[in-house]
DNA sequence: CTAACTAATGCAATTCCATTGCATTGTTTT
DNA sequence: AAAACAATGCAATGGAATTGCATTAGTTAG
């Protein structure tokens, strides 16, 4: 388990910190994304801005993705290894369940090409999908 | 100029007061989206709170969308004829330039399907795109 | 036409979250 | 061990969303 997490900050050149390896253990136990007043729940009483310095941090070294799913705040999820500093490679579609509120990466789910029109380029996507998921269809 | 404002209201059953006039006018006039802290500077000394609810307001009755491009503040832009309460049709993308900043709404570049993981179904899509606009493109 | 009722507004106040400054503590390098 | 650098904790700031409440404007019933 300890091993799994440092591995994981070291692979991108983070200094495994108490709070970072804390931070780190609570990203891997979740199946969704979370949001930072949820890890600030789950690793209360520890400092609120120390959290928000290391989800900062693993968002700049590549760890961590943010999710924008209009709920309010930014939920975080996990990259795969493939991600650095320079460039996330999270180009997956990711899913607001309107039941559980619980927002998914859908890593098999590709965003699919768009045409933009005449003299657009684009560098960056975003897709999320809102619907019921899985375990709340019926 | 007047008439097409408080059509565009009266269609969709919202009392054409001096504050929707003069919100409705300023997203009129927009050719991107816009943040309600630009419409309050737009719109400044009217009351913030005001504005805020008349936004929430078209909101709900189908005359403008939200548009979440991660820069913050959420963005509105008007929506097509057939958004109404029940239902926004603008299933279209949203395109956000790096160089300029601005948020355009895409019209005519649709949200291609996805197909999700069984036993997951869809009800809204979001595409965010980022990249550089045609006019920012040299 | 006026009283009663409903909708819209303006202002105050609250809450939430992001972000920064700064002094302190822990780590690494020379 | 001293100097240099990185991480942390606490205070403070700032922006934006949201709600309560009293006031005003608009509509409707008698
Ligand atoms: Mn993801
Ligand atoms: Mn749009
Ligand atoms: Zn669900
Ligand atoms: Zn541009």
């Amino acid at each position: 388990m300890k091993a799994i997490t440092e591995q994981k900050l070291a692979n991108k050149n983070v200094t495994p910190t108490a709070m970072r390896i804390l931070v780190m253990n609570t990203l891997l136990a979740q199946n969704a994304a979370i949001s930072l007043s949820d890890i600030e729940k789950s690793l209360a009483p520890a400092d609120r801005i120390t959290i928000y310095r290391t989800i900062k941090t693993f968002e700049e070294k590549g760890l961590v993705h943010v999710i924008e799913d209009g709920a309010g705040a930014p939920k975080y999820a996990l990259c795969l290894e493939e991600c650095d500093v320079n460039e996330h490679h999270d180009l997956h579609v990711h899913f607001n369940c309107i039941c559980c509120k619980e927002t998914f990466c859908l890593p098999n789910c590709k965003i699919p090409d768009v045409s933009l029109p005449a003299n657009f380029s684009s560098t960056e996507m975003n897709l999320i999908v809102k619907g019921i998921c899985d375990k709340c269809a019926n």
